[in-house]
DNA sequence: ACAAATCTACCTACTAAATGGTAGCCAAGA
DNA sequence: TCTTGGCTACCATTTAGTAGGTAGATTTGT
C-alpha cells in the first residue's frame, strides 16, 4: 500500500492544525493511523521531515486552488471572495490554517520549516497583490486602495478570522468577516 | 518578596507568546526566572493554573488600555488606530498575542483557559462594536459599514497581521496593514 | 518580652509517563 | 534476493508533578 504515507500526512495535518506542532506527538499520530510509533520514522525520519512534508503538501494544494480561481473568475472582488472561501474548510472542521499554527510556534520551529511558511505567505500576498492590481485596472476593485498593503490586509484578516472562529465558534462569524472585507474592497456607491 | 510570582508571570508570558503553550516547559521557565523548577509549583501548582493567571493578567492590562483609549480619544477611526497600535509591542518584541497563541492550541488547552480567551475576544469585539457605532453616529466612521461584522474584522485583521509579522518580519508590514484597515473605515472622499 | 508554633518561599531529590529517535528483526512482493 | 514497510524492544531525555525538608520571617500564647 502506497498510501500509508498519505494517511500519515492527512492525520498529522489534522493533529497539527488542531493542537499545534508541539501539541502532538508521534504516539498520537501512530494512534490515528493505527501503525506503531516506530514505523512513522520509516516514512518521516524526524519530526522536522514530517513538518516540511506537511507544509509542502499544503502549499501545493493552495497553488492549485489559486490557479483555479484566476482561471475561473474574472471579477477582482469575486476572486478575493473565492480566496476567502478556501479557508471555510478549516472553519467547518474546526482546524486552523497549517501555516498560521506553525507561525505561532516560530520560537521552537526548525528553521527550514519557518522558511517554508514564510514562502507560503509571501506567495499568497503576491497573488493577492496581482489580483487587486488587475481589479483596480478593470474597475472591479475600488481605486482608492493600495494593492500591496491591501494584499497583506486580506491575508491577515482571513487568517485572523479563522483563528477567532476556533474559540468563538459558528461559521457565521467567518462569513460575515469575509463579506465585510469584500465590501471594503468593492468599487461602488458605498464609502 | 512578592515579586517572584510577578517575575514568573512575566517570563512565562514571553515564553508562551514566543513558543506556544505546549512549546515551553516548567524547566524553561525555571531557567528564565533562575529558581528551581519545583519552586514554580509553589506559586502555580499546575500548568493550567499558570495559564489561567497569564490570561487574567493579560486581559486586565487590555482593560486598562481600552478604557484609556475611550477616555482620551473621541474620533472613531483614531480610536481604532490606537487600538491597533496596542499590538505594536508584540510586533517589536517578536511575540504573538497571548490569546491568539493559546487559541491555536485549543485542541490541547484546558477548558477553563479556553473560556478565558473566548471572553477576551468577545470583550474586544464588543468594545470595537461600540466604538464603531459611536463613530458612525458622529460621522467619524463611514456609514456604509455594519458595526458587528466590522468589529470582528478589526480584531481578525490585527491578530492576523501580528501573526504574519512573526514570519515575515519588519514592523512596516503591520503598520501598513493597520493604515489600510483604518482607511477602509474612514468616512471621506475615497471609495 | 520571649519562646513556641506557624507560615512563606524556596530547596533537593525523586517519580511515572511521555517525548523523539534507534536497532534490529521479519514477512511479503518484485 | 533484495527492497518495502512494517514490527518489537529498547534508549536517553524531558515532561508535569510530588515528597519532604529547611532557613527565615511572622504570629501567637503566656
Amino acid at each position: 500500500m502506497r498510501d500509508t504515507r498519505t494517511e500519515l500526512l492527512l492525520q498529522a495535518e489534522i493533529l497539527v492544525r488542531g493542537r499545534g506542532y508541539s501539541g502532538f506527538s508521534y504516539a498520537d499520530l501512530a494512534d490515528a493511523v493505527k501503525i506503531r510509533k516506530a514505523s512513522i520514522h520509516y516514512h518521516f525520519p524526524t519530526k522536522t521531515d514530517l513538518a516540511l512534508a506537511l507544509v509542502a503538501a499544503y502549499d501545493a494544494r493552495y497553488d492549485v486552488a489559486l490557479d483555479a480561481i484566476r482561471a475561473g473568475i474574472t471579477d477582482g472582488v469575486a476572486r478575493i471572495d473565492a480566496y476567502g472561501r478556501l479557508y471555510l474548510g478549516g472553519v467547518e472542521d474546526d482546524l486552523g490554517c497549517l501555516c498560521a499554527v506553525l507561525a505561532v510556534e516560530r520560537g521552537t520551529l526548525p528553521e527550514p520549516v519557518c522558511t517554508g511558511i514564510a514562502a507560503f505567505f509571501d506567495k499568497h500576498i503576491a497573488w493577492l497583490e496581482r489580483v487587486l492590481s488587475e481589479g483596480i485596472a478593470d474597475g472591479s476593485v475600488r481605486g482608492g486602495i493600495l494593492p500591496s498593503p491591501s494584499a497583506r490586509m486580506v491575508v491577515a484578516t482571513l487568517e485572523g478570522a479563522l483563528l477567532l472562529e476556533r474559540v468563538l465558534a459558528g461559521s457565521a462569524g467567518f462569513r460575515s468577516t469575509l463579506s465585510a472585507l469584500c465590501d471594503s474592497l468593492r468599487s461602488g456607491p458605498a464609502g
